[in-house]
DNA sequence: CGTAGGTTTGACTGATCTCAAGTTTGGTGG
DNA sequence: CCACCAAACTTGAGATCAGTCAAACCTACG
């Protein structure tokens, strides 16, 4: 039995309605869209660089992130996202993927033809505006990873990347911050921080002897959430109140 | 007197054209926009972080960056920007700054009120949709950049920024990418790239005593294009053939 | 109970930073 | 035309944060 949270249409209005104020027209609007939820695995690749993909993804439940590599293979990943998420909808006016989506865990996604994603973007503004939006936040997030890989040292990279993910995950009302589940290797966050795996298990303790937080598996618990937003340097304007 | 360069309405259209077929109705409404020019000096801001801009900055001449910091005063710019640039479309939708625009050497920048260019967003799909394509492969640059400075190693990194600005060079016409002016300091490069402006200057004397490449004041001379895109890693994929 | 993925540890290396002192450059005013 | 100044650039020596490599240890799961 599908939970409310795992009905597509939910989720996506939500999502939406945060971004602009929408009406009953939209509503039907975004309920016309034509969709495909499926199931995927850990570590599935929902799109690839160089890919023309023709759906866009919204995520239902689980965890993807959103990567790059160097040629020499290096990893990084620019970008997290959980339930609620609309990914790839720059697919809607760019053509070619310049980045790879993987699943983190097991996944459920809503596929929905860009097509028609477009089609509702261009018959109702107040959709645009909450798409557009939602690119431009995006951009905003990806502003703040250069500056965090850029420019802060291991632990605040890693305690500020702790603090965006706890803070979206609020926001898009999956839970209290102070504990969570977060189910990425100490690998993964190595590659979103530009760092080693070696180093952020080295920090990820330094963090656990302060007193700051714990990691067990996928389960973060903040112990002292006032310190790890000092340590991290986080400031939450850039998400702009959403995200 | 005004070179057709100088020209506002000419830039603009001649920008938004090259993210999306505009028709004669487009191109009316864009000559209908209200704009300011002005001319400001070096290290000018235009826009800062917190502020809630109601204009959004045409580059007619010059150039810029945008930059944020951390809370320690470490500053990294996240992006650099040419003649022809829009910067800020996303105050359309977004209230409130996160980052800063500052201008590098003198600028001539044309301001077009975020109101006029959010009702003709709504007014024309093709604007729409060039505005919004923009705005993306932003968002695709931003991406990259995050690779570049979490995973490259220091060579690379300034490599990759001087093939960036050489290609969207020559993409907005402003000529040849072997040999261009480009007014930024070792510091600049340095905050770009999350380096040190020492370590910026012994690269580039590597770079130079290897005969990629050679940068006297602002002048860039790249005389081994093939060598320097291998250090760089550079693939213009994720440039979207606009920017 | 064997295996694979994830985590932890130790010893060593090295890329990049820091600090501090010069040097060059271009512009400015006398 | 020169003297001076600030900004940019250059150089050297030493420090350090994070990386590398390699081994061992968990722990969930088939």
């Amino acid at each position: 039995m599908a939970s409310n949270d795992d009905d597509p249409f939910q989720r996506l209005f939500a999502k939406l309605a945060r971004l602009a104020p929408l009406d009953d027209d939209d509503r039907r609007a975004v309920a016309g869209l034509p969709f495909k939820v499926v199931t995927v695995g850990s570590g599935h690749y929902l799109v690839r660089e160089g890919d023309k993909p023709e759906v866009c993804c919204l995520l239902l439940r689980g965890y993807a992130c959103r990567h790059k590599a160097t040629s020499a293979g290096d990893r990084q990943i620019v970008s997290f996202h959980m339930p609620g998420d609309l990914l790839d909808v720059q697919h809607i006016l760019l053509t070619q993927a310049d980045h790879n989506v993987q699943t983190i865990g097991e996944a459920v996604v809503a596929l929905i033809p860009a097509a028609a994603l477009k089609r509702v973007a261009r018959e109702r503004s107040a959709l645009n505006e909450a798409l557009w939006r939602d690119s431009l936040i995006d951009a905003s997030i990806f502003r703040e990873w250069v500056l965090n890989v850029g420019r802060r040292d291991a632990r605040s990279r890693i305690a500020h990347m702790l603090c965006e993910f706890a803070v979206r995950r609020r926001a898009a009302g999956l839970g209290e911050p102070e504990r969570f589940e977060m189910p990425m290797t100490q690998n993964e966050i190595a590659d979103a921080t530009g760092l080693t795996s070696v180093h952020v298990n080295r920090m990820l303790q330094s963090l656990k002897e302060e007193g700051v937080l714990e990691r067990n598996r996928g389960l973060i618990v903040i112990h002292d959430w006032n310190r790890l937003r000092d340590i991290a340097d986080f400031d939450p304007e850039y998400l702009h109140a959403a995200a």
